[in-house]
DNA sequence: AATAAAAATGCAAACGTTTTCATTGGCGAA
DNA sequence: TTCGCCAATGAAAACGTTTGCATTTTTATT
């Protein structure tokens, strides 16, 4: 208690472990990080030492002197979005199997706060970083670079920004829900996506399906193309206006969250769908298969994405020269459930 | 490149950050922990020079020394589900206002998976963790009292466990919504709710709910009380099941989600909501407000409980002797939508 | 059984900070 | 101008591991 600051309670170190054991503490070291180098009779004394010690490893002071913190970041938009806390999990679940944890913080399509988040990662170590989305700054690349830290881009399948990806063809997804749509003959079809100013995934989405439209020589005035949040209750409410007077009769929503609004809000007003109104969203959330009437969507498969991250980053900070990975585009599938059927009056 | 290994690329320590502001690596520390101590040219002169090398602290470092990792961990049963990533975020976003960052792993009610969470989230060297519930294995709570780590019990109120707490009163929740569909004249009334093995939360609920109607000399028959898991499709099944034949008046479910899983297929069956049948959930989960028809439940304020647990997790991690902080309860509030009405038949 | 080769272990120097203690410098008071 | 005090800074010892190298022990070979 002088010149030694006050010691971290009853915990352990790796050296009382070695003592009690009769070795040094390198070979306990050696232990814990590949057991096959230490004698099997060896292994026993070790392990029974740690046990009864209650030994818990301080990988904070392994990771300063192996650069492995055994961490890695995951930065999101935002973690309360059904889509988003799939893949979260599918991504924190992976990991905690590869004996690996994970830091995650969400910036709300802020910029500038994910640069400041993926500072804060760096300082911690991260041994990796799964961003979403290809719109970064130059500065979170460049600071990323300098590290050279492993980065791995989520959820869209462009490399603009030179990262390697995986991700869906959002666009084709928009295209799938789109050409259902003008399959089953619809020609007044509204579309309600949000604001693609920093969302790529979203600009992907509204690009593909307004450029099929155009393909087929279908014209969508300005009053059929709606910004709308992701959120339920902006697309409820956005929705009821659409539909309360000259309303289309299909709706094309840039994810199922927007859908989910627009179904509850036809349901307001007492349409019934699908034979009054169309309905389509893109991602497949929980909830979709089971709403009414059921949703037809794409399927994009977020846990999937999640572990692929997972998977790839633990494999990227391993081996540090395999890089660059192969970019990845999941598939996705169009699935037809009862929110879509042909319009009740072709014109 | 000889008894050196491989230097982090191109990262600057303090060591150069000093050497260019021409100052000791001490006051560099200085400046970054506690900035008025040093003369303001002096803040000036580093600031710059750590600027210019592009300087990213690492605290790896400095929790070796200093003890705090400025980092707190979170365990939840699942990340992917409304009510906790309502949570998850406001600790995180929380957090991020303390300078802190969350390391968040689930276990999905699997205690013993949570066990070794705990001891991966101290290998990390945690200044702190929030745990959800009261039940939890004896191992885990020893592990954390013998390191002295800040633990705090999430979402529930007791403290059978002697953590301290912050959380609804469950069992209160229930009664409230059991209490409305009474009072509305419903004598025949189904109970959905999960498992209550190893989930406290639930078990709360289910008994306030089965007292009151107990209270009010209403007997639940075995058939009226239902297990359902926490997932919508499983709630829409058992409850088509439930409604297709000997429908009761009303329904109480456990969560917000099954009553969701218990509107869609009430519609399935082509009930109306709410003559035909009467659904309360609890928790007031996003598009609870905006389903067909809205819910009536009870507004459990998650983000408000991640917000205050991470305030709290900071303040005893800092004054550690504040401790024991005094147990909180959130307020819980009845919300009367559209789904509720009086029994068609009063028997 | 002796020797070489291989495997297991130990020693001690890092890793990049923080913090204690000592020292320097600046400024007001006499 | 000189002295003394306080604020600001520097030097160096931790913090608890990992790992390169040296040494010892084991195993294989003749």
């Amino acid at each position: 208690m002088k010149s030694r600051h006050r010691t971290r309670k009853g915990a352990p170190g790796i050296v009382e472990v070695a003592q009690r054991a009769g070795v040094s503490a390198a070979t306990v070291s050696r232990y814990f990080n590949s057991p096959d180098v230490v004698r099997p009779p060896t292994r026993q004394i070790i392990r029974k030492a740690a046990e009864e010690l209650g030994y818990i490893r301080d990988r904070t002071a392994g990771a300063m002197h192996s650069r492995f913190s055994g961490t890695f970041g995951l930065v999101v938009p935002t973690i309360n979005h059904a889509i988003f806390s799939e893949m979260i999990e599918a991504f924190a679940n992976r990991l905690l199997v590869h004996d690996r944890t994970m830091l995650i913080a969400s910036h709300n399509y802020d910029l500038k706060l994910e640069l400041s988040i993926i500072r804060s990662l760096l300082e911690r170590r991260i041994d990796g970083v799964a961003l979403v989305g290809h719109e970064h700054t130059d500065a979170s690349i460049d600071m990323l670079k300098v590290r050279e830290v492993p980065v791995i881009a989520l959820w869209g399948n462009q490399n603009s920004d030179g990262l390697p990806f995986i991700g869906a063809d959002n666009q084709l997804a928009a295209e799938m829900v789109t050409r259902h749509l003008i399959e089953l003959g619809h020609t007044d079809i509204a579309f309600l996506f949000p604001d693609t100013t920093h969302n790529d995934r979203a600009r992907d989405r509204k690009a593909g399906a307004l450029q099929l439209m155009q393909d087929h020589q279908l014209i969508v005035p300005p009053t059929r193309l709606v910004n709308c949040p992701y959120d339920i209750a902006s697309a409820k409410s956005i929705g009821m206006h659409l539909l309360s007077n000259d309303r289309p009769t299909a709706i094309v929503c840039g994810n199922d969250i927007i859908a989910h609004g627009v179904i509850y809000a036809a349901h307001q007003c007492k349409l019934s769908l699908p034979s009054d109104l169309s309905v389509v969203g893109i991602g497949d959330f929980a909830g979709s298969a089971e709403i009414y009437p059921g949703l037809t969507t794409v399927r994009i498969p977020a846990n999937r994405i999640g572990q692929m991250a997972a998977d790839t980053l633990v494999a990227m900070s391993t081996d540090r020269d395999s890089q660059p990975f192969a970019n990845q585009t999941v598939s996705t599938q169009l699935i037809i459930r009862e929110s879509t059927t042909a319009p009740a009056r072709v014109s």
